[in-house]
DNA sequence: AGTAATCATGTAATTAATTACATGTTTTTG
DNA sequence: CAAAAACATGTAATTAATTACATGATTACT
């Protein structure tokens, strides 16, 4: 790929919260933000590294124990400014891949019998997805203090939610449409 | 990037649709396909060549007028299994990447200033891609015969036009929450 | 005290995808 | 008929991202 390189502006984003290591970062994809989005260590530790060339950010080397070591990396001024210049810039929409949508498109023919198998997948897929969703919302966002303390983290999972319902919706009707069919 | 070689199966099933040209199967991406993927003749020759070393696909010569070569590509029956398996395969729900999601997820303040112009651009967007969804189904499904001849196109086309439905309902209710508070 | 899990950081090989470079033919339009 | 637009096919350079390889330290558990 050549795309537009966002990890560096999520990377630049969590560290504004707080200073952190490359393990940590890596870790964040794992919990919160690894919702609707993916990264890995081996990709995080090089571009932290090209990221601090480029003077986007810094680290601190501490030790722990004996003898390791860790990297706590912060933002700089022109991580911020890249940052904040990055939030007011146009948006690209044009990354959503959803591979279940692609094998529909293919599907000509309202008889095929390959549909409802693979509505029923997706069904099942997307109903555990809807119910993670909700039960992350209540866990992290269980007042409205809680939610003005992070409002976007919010604003992101609330729309996850909406669109998984969408989705659980718009596949029911479809079961609704070749049934008749 | 190392990911799925979606384009692969696009590529066949198109190609299951009828036989064409490589050149025929980029422009695919500026109309019905490029709704919801992207991919550039630079990327489509070399793949097709790969795909025919492995025979999922074979090609015809054909001159067009004096000396211009085409070569219509066109699916094989190990092709067809290919596609075939992959349409039965699980589907990968990783690859939705929206870049305004993953900005919003970094506005911490409910109050920030960046949020209202951020979202009013986004509901520019998603109204004008709203509208133009809307005329490519009546422009393409203007009566049932049609839904039946390419269901699983119009289904696609139903799905993007609920889902920026659910956008803009969503950026709607936003613009209503930060406003009060 | 031993061991498993987690913490912590990297590199190498491969593949996918974008952008730019490069060339020539045929058809349409003024 | 000349020019522009569209047809047609490729390669090269670069970047992004995944998977696998590689190593070692610290903490938690039994």
């Amino acid at each position: 790929m050549a795309q537009k390189n966002r990890l560096k502006y999520i990377l630049l984003g969590l560290l504004k919260k707080q200073r952190q290591t490359g393990y940590d970062l890596a870790k964040s994809f794992d919990s919160d933000i690894g919702e609707f989005w993916t990264a890995n260590h081996s990709q995080i530790y090089p571009l932290l590294k090209r990221m601090e060339a480029d003077h986007l950010i810094a680290h601190e080397a501490i030790t722990v124990g004996q003898k390791l070591q860790k990297k706590q990396y912060y933002m700089t001024s022109a991580g911020q400014q890249t940052f904040n210049a990055w939030l007011k810039s146009p948006s690209d929409l044009t990354g959503s891949h959803d591979e279940f949508i692609l094998k529909l498109f293919f599907i000509d023919d309202p008889k095929s019998e390959l549909l409802r198998p693979m509505i029923t997948m997706q069904q099942q897929y997307h109903d555990e997805k809807l119910h993670h969703l909700e039960q992350q919302f209540q866990e992290k966002f269980p007042n409205q203090k809680r939610i003005d303390q992070d409002f976007g983290h919010s604003l992101v999972l609330r729309h996850a939610i909406d669109r998984e319902r969408g989705y659980s919706n718009w596949l029911a009707e479809m079961v609704k449409t070749i049934k008749t069919e």
